[in-house]
This record gives C-alpha cells, sequence and structure tokens, in this order.
DNA sequence: TTTATATTTCTAGTTCTATAGAAATAATGA
DNA sequence: TCATTATTTCTATAGAACTAGAAATATAAA
C-alpha cells in the first residue's frame, strides 16, 4: 500500500505549481534572468492581470521554487536551484 | 516576451501528470515494481475505483511517463525511464 | 457458447482552479 | 500630507479536473 507522507505532498505541490502554463513560464523566465519583480515578469507574459500573476507566484514560492527578496516598494523573485535541481532539473537546462 | 511552444506544452503535461497525489504515487509505485497492471495497481492504492483509475493511467501514458504492454486481458504499466530522467530524476531515487 | 475477469468509455455530480476587476495595503517621492 | 507605484486580498464566475457508477468492450477460460 502506497502512504501519503510528507514528501508526496511536497512533490504533488512543485509539480501541481509546474503544471500550468503561465507557471512554468515564469519558472523557465527566472533560469535566464536570475532576477526580477513582478512587474518585470508581467510584462514579460502575453497578459495577465496583476492579480492573476500574484496568485501564480505565491503557488510557487510556496512549494519553495522560487525565493523571494523585498527592496522597497519592490519584490524581487529568483529560482531555489536547490528545489528545481530537486524536482525538475528540466528547468535549469 | 515567453513563448507558449511544444516544448513548454509537453512539460506542462509531464508536470500536470505528477501534480496529483493518486497519480504521483502510481509512478512511484511503478519506479519500484518495474511493471504492474490496473488491477495491481489498484489493489496498492487506498481506494480508487477502476474508472479513476483508468482516467489517471491514460494522462499518465499520454504524457509520456508511462510505457504501456498488451498482453491478453491484461496492461502492463512501466516507467519511461527516459522521460522520468528529463522532468522528474525525483522519481527515480 | 457462456461466464468471468480486466479495462475503458459514458455520464453526471461535485470540487478545484484560473481569471480578472475592484478594493485594500504598503512604501516611496513630491 | 497627498499622489503614485507595486503588490495583495477579496469576490465572483467560468471552465477544468476528479470522482465513481453503469454500461460497453475485449479477452480468456470453462
Amino acid at each position: 500500500m502506497v502512504e501519503e507522507n510528507a514528501n508526496v505532498r511536497q512533490a504533488v505541490k512543485v509539480y501541481k505549481a509546474l503544471g500550468e502554463p503561465t507557471r512554468i513560464k515564469i519558472a523557465l523566465l527566472l533560469t535566464e534572468e536570475t532576477t526580477l519583480c513582478c512587474s518585470d515578469i508581467e510584462s514579460k507574459l502575453e497578459s495577465v492581470a496583476s492579480s492573476t500573476l500574484s496568485h501564480h507566484l505565491k503557488q510557487l514560492t510556496d512549494c519553495g521554487l522560487l525565493n523571494l527578496r523585498k527592496d522597497g516598494t519592490y519584490i524581487y523573485y529568483s529560482v531555489n536551484r536547490e528545489m528545481a535541481q530537486k524536482y525538475a532539473p528540466y528547468l535549469l537546462e
């Protein structure tokens, strides 16, 4: 019998975050650019409302794939390379 | 501007498949057991209707993560290691 | 040929998710 | 203080996804 332990839940969270076009694009963007703030990301995507983007970024950070650093009004996002390496090194290629 | 190309779509499909508890459990099961048929898998999961299981297995094979081999009434599933290696080597640990 | 077993397809209900507009919060600069 | 910019939270809605029962299909065995 397969159990649903914390490891499985963590992996599901990460893969759920990556299993959506906008979010995987954000992750790919950030593996190229190293650091971007919300509005930078918004301007590099086809058309997302900032409220929508905010939700996507939350999922990516909640699962641990993105790190954030606040600087005044800005929030800078970057990829947590250790997490990407563990779950989806595909992102780093 | 980030584009939505075939590579992105393929990755989304794989990660969407893995971003669900039952499906990731199936994938993990098959990295341990190498080969199992539907009813074997069904008996190793908490409680899934066979129709539900069938849908999950379809998603996992459609995205390329699982291979199948038909033998009479049975369908044997196994992990496509190349795909797992590329997108989610986490599964193979 | 009949029965049994394995799996899928159909159908429908329920829950989850993505989306964006509007309002709220937070920080900066005039 | 007031206006502006960056980001989040609230709310509602439409569509997607998960689920399982019932019926259908396919194969094998009696």
